[in-house]
DNA sequence: CGCAAGATTGAAGTACGTCAATTCCAGTGG
DNA sequence: CCACTGGAATTGACGTACTTCAATCTTGCG
């Protein structure tokens, strides 16, 4: 199934009409390499990305040459539905792993988002989620040290991948490398790889591959200060008013 | 005038009758002392908050008490269009200086966001300015260092400030005490002071009480590799469809 | 004038960075 | 089946930006 429909349904039950435009929508659907763009900075693209499958990746590359990592992007993410109204990216989106990306035209996008309905207040939802991530981020790089940062992190795409039906029981794919870690949390690949080594030796993470294996969720949640109230997986008013 | 018209104005030209909406939508103006919240983690209000003067601040209090800023609010910033759709905040915001806030109802905001109209993506515009803003923030906070930090947020604060007309010549109110900028940049007090006293002697910035004289912009953006794309000033796709 | 918030200072500690090697490992070709 | 390769992971020694704590000084303001 359409993963951005699967994720769409957590805030608002979607109409089988609903259904069949998002589908509709998604038709022109491209395979992808690792580490190859989507869309890059200053680029003023006709079409909206939505990916279907693997991971991507949000980041700017700074003057000196680092590259800086702003969100990680998975099935039923849509890469930049702002550059239907923006005039051009401000940041680069690029594959983490092979990847299945639908080229939705940009009219396409805006024909649902004027609509005004439930499933129009279900892509703003997501857009409003995307915010409340990025904010979240920001409080783990400015207050939290590398350990809970990159353990805050495997509890949030735990539960993100969760929703669109990527976890396994206790387990779930997390295709990267130190070093694109390092790039997100801020920190040297260095200090990174002995930051990962700490908590493996204190039995918090176990990784099978690129696989991290959770046995005791609960747990890691404690220990990274997480609180999952910033995803809005319980759905907004629209599910709620109709509960 | 009021200030978001004005800062909706620098994306798209609204006529008479846009700005009479908006104008109408902020009758219920209400006057708040510094430190005081206008809406609080956990609430779900029925109205959206504009703020119409003042400085207020985006913010989470961590579980070991430290605040979190997470985004500055000037005069023309919505704070929370968010709660039109989403069930509950997962931040809280505060005023920072005496402030004049309007407050509209819900269902008037959700109107005119519904119209599918130039004032609807106008509005839509400023929702996307403040993600590109946190993603900018986050990048500050990941990979620069504290001087530069500084520096970053105090270009950004001037054109902001410039765009909705408080700006002098060469200054602008920074209305923060140390205590809250280091909050934000997520270092100590002790440690923001230190770097401000260094920046003073290195002749990059003056102060006069809470106002910061700018003589040289130029020589701060490059110091800090600023760049104002983020800020998506030159208006979007409608204006650029206009000229 | 006097208070409280804010700004400033000093000394000592720590988390993280830097540089440069070395080891591991999945995938490839022979 | 093994040797080869290049990316990723790991290690060690050493440097530094920032923290911590606790005190003192300034300043706006009633």
């Amino acid at each position: 199934m359409n993963p951005l429909i699967r994720k769409l349904e957590q805030f608002a039950k979607l109409s089988d009409e609903d259904k069949r435009l998002v589908d509709d929508a998604a038709r022109d659907v491209r395979r992808l390499e690792p580490r190859q763009d989507i869309i890059r900075e200053g680029d003023r693209p006709d079409e909206v990305h939505l990916l279907l499958e693997g991971w991507a990746a949000r980041y700017k590359v700074l003057p000196g040459g680092e590259r800086a990592i702003m969100a990680y992007l998975i099935p039923g993410d849509l890469c930049d539905i702002h550059i239907a109204l923006l005039d051009r990216m401000d940041h680069s989106i690029g594959t983490l792993s092979p990847a299945k990306v639908a080229y939705i035209p940009r009219e396409r996008i805006e024909a649902l988002m004027g609509r005004g309905d439930d499933l129009a207040r279900a892509l703003t939802w997501s857009m409003l989620v995307d915010e409340a991530i990025l904010r979240e981020w920001l409080v783990t790089l400015g207050h939290r040290p590398a350990d809970k940062r990159v353990v805050h992190l495997i509890c949030e795409m735990m539960l993100r991948s969760k929703a669109v039906g990527l976890t396994d029981d206790d387990s779930f794919d997390l295709p990267l490398t130190q070093e694109e870690l390092a790039d997100t949390m801020g920190i040297t690949p260095v200090h990174m790889n002995r930051t990962l080594q700490l908590l493996r030796q204190r039995g918090l993470i176990t990784t099978r591959g690129r696989r991290v294996i959770v046995d005791d969720a609960k747990r890691l949640m404690a220990f990274s200060d997480f609180n999952p109230n910033y995803l809005h997986q319980e759905g907004g008013r629209a599910r709620s008013a109709r509960a």
